[in-house]
DNA sequence: GTCTTGACGTTTA
DNA sequence: CTAAACGCCAAGA
């Protein structure tokens, strides 16, 4: 609930997506309790590369574009992990987005009932 | 303390 | 349908 933690909590919530799944920026936001701090949780992503085990490349916008893409060491490599985890990209786009979608405040819902 | 900047999202023209 | 503007909130200067 720290407000400083604001950065933690989405590398926390990143963390926990899985491989061949992918969210969106608002979704981390929702679910870390600020809904219009979208923009934030990209920002986090930003300084993301200076954290360990973080694949920015799993969180797109709400289009399934890859928008940060030219933030990584190189403008491919966002593209090139998604497909290894197969998910299809065209043209900086997601292939069914929707199909891929990983929604934190769903699947944690469930982790968090199956350990209650 | 103010002002600028964004890997976004929604609303209007 | 696409394009532009606005709102939003946290960090850095």
């Amino acid at each position: 609930m720290d407000k400083g933690h604001f950065f933690d909590w989405v590398f926390q919530v990143v963390r926990q997506i899985p491989p061949g799944r992918v969210t969106s920026y608002g979704a981390i936001a929702k679910y870390i309790g600020s809904p219009r701090s979208s923009r934030m949780v990209g920002y986090a992503m930003n300084a993301s590369h200076l954290e360990k085990d973080i694949p920015a490349h799993r969180v797109v916008n709400r289009k399934g574009v890859l928008t940060g893409k030219l933030n990584f060491e190189t403008p491919e490599t966002m593209e090139r992990r998604l497909k290894e985890e197969g998910v299809l990209v065209e043209k900086d786009q997601i292939v069914d987005f929707q199909k891929h979608f990983w929604d934190p405040s769903l699947e944690l819902e469930e982790q968090l009932d199956d350990v209650l």
